[in-house]
DNA sequence: TGAATCCGTGACATTATGTCACTATAGTCT
DNA sequence: AGACTATAGTGACATAATGTCACGGATTCA
């Protein structure tokens, strides 16, 4: 990072690297091993030496790319928040039957849920380790609970939900949804998703816009927008 | 255990015990050690070493009392059951309106979530360390879902709530109450408990009775027992 | 060729754990 | 009183995991 010595760069010199991108394939390949191993055994299982084994790497390799293993959880989870964010949310963004968006955005959610059950309890489990990881992870859960907050208000603007403190709401919504991706997702065999969507819709929808949407997963409280722009 | 050599023993002795009852006051000393490490250090902290540094004794002693430190929460979340079950539920037994009973059920359990807040974050944390005290823990919670889901279905048997599947029901409200609690009493300063029992209220009522109901906290659901005995 | 740098490793110090053989002592028996 | 015994408690030890450090080998650049 710092320029000690060879001052005189030549311009045009920006890669004087040598074995290129041995580092960042290295790098990766410890990542790979860890979800690997999270798929199939439970996080506290995971020391480093357990973990370098699995790749033709020394144990003391490890420390090279990251701080400790929880260092490492704290690198997954940020890969799996971009993933997350992505397949999120219709209803916090989109126009139309917020019923309906919810749901939708919800299906979406579980299946994210679905598909990294295990790894998301690993992550959960890591947690209670360390602060690092305890942070970043209530970080991310409060970004959700921004969101959804946000989006309450907005509806309660529109007289779509009921007026009411929205952000403990949101958090206590937000937070079934993490618990059960836990408990029906984090072991193998995963529990079925259906019925989990189908209670955690239920949840939500109940408790925002009313239980009579609950079963049909759309409404009619959706009109075109008039006067706003 | 066995009687090798003094085979004659006076027939009334069930009491040849020496030091009576030093070992239980230990363990108990133990006991009281660890909750109040858990009250102000978090629960990744609490060595053998740490909480025996906290009482007169050797760090070995703590091994003739306990397996380990998973096994000493284990014995602690028994402990805590008991205080939990005791103050549950009017709302799962007794006769009345049932939002008023929901209400008054819930307002109980925030208190004892309150009340017990960073030692059911410790308990938490714990779970992802040991098999053991995660069993314990699911089995607990799990008891509770039993609980819910029948109220529930009764209830949908008097046609007080909508027909569906009470079991994942069940789970996703009871996993918003042991979420919060965590979030909002685990760490002090702990939040104010009155907001955390209106969200929680509010989700719970508006998912089973209907959110009509979620304000008032009673109900004319209610009505006298009439063909049933 | 030689210098610089990057990647990786074994050896080490440290910390926590859990076991075991042993000691001390309070109560019991004669 | 004095000997005996089960109980409570301890220090020393073996093991396991962690994280650091000085070094070695290889590759690229000058």
């Amino acid at each position: 990072m710092s320029p000690n010595k060879s001052i005189r760069r030549p311009v045009v010199k920006p890669e004087p690297i040598a074995r290129i991108g041995q580092a960042e394939r290295t790098r990766a390949e410890i990542l790979d091993a860890a979800f690997e191993f999270l798929w199939s055994r439970p996080f506290r299982d995971m020391t480093v030496d357990a973990l370098m084994a699995m790749i033709p790497q020394s144990r003391t390799a490890f420390y090279k790319y990251f701080d400790d293993i929880h260092g490492l959880m704290a690198e997954m989870l940020k890969r799996l928040e971009t993933e997350i964010l992505e397949g999120a949310s219709p209803w916090l963004s989109a126009d139309g039957d917020p019923v309906a968006l919810l749901y939708e955005s919800l299906a979406a959610e579980v299946q994210v849920g679905y598909r990294y059950g295990p790894f998301i309890k690993a992550i959960s489990d890591a947690v209670g380790n360390s602060a690092n990881v305890e942070d970043q992870w209530n970080w991310l859960l409060d970004r959700f609970d921004d969101a959804v907050s946000e989006r309450i208000a907005a509806d309660q603007e529109l007289g779509l939900i009921e007026a009411f403190d929205p952000r403990p709401v949101a958090t206590a919504l937000n937070r079934v949804d993490a618990a059960m991706y836990v408990r029906a997702f984090g072991h193998r065999p995963r529990s079925r998703p259906d019925p989990i969507l189908d209670s955690i819709a239920r949840v939500w929808i109940s408790t925002l816009y009313g239980q009579q949407w609950a079963t049909g997963r759309t409404s009619t409280l959706y009109r075109k927008p008039a006067g706003k722009e």
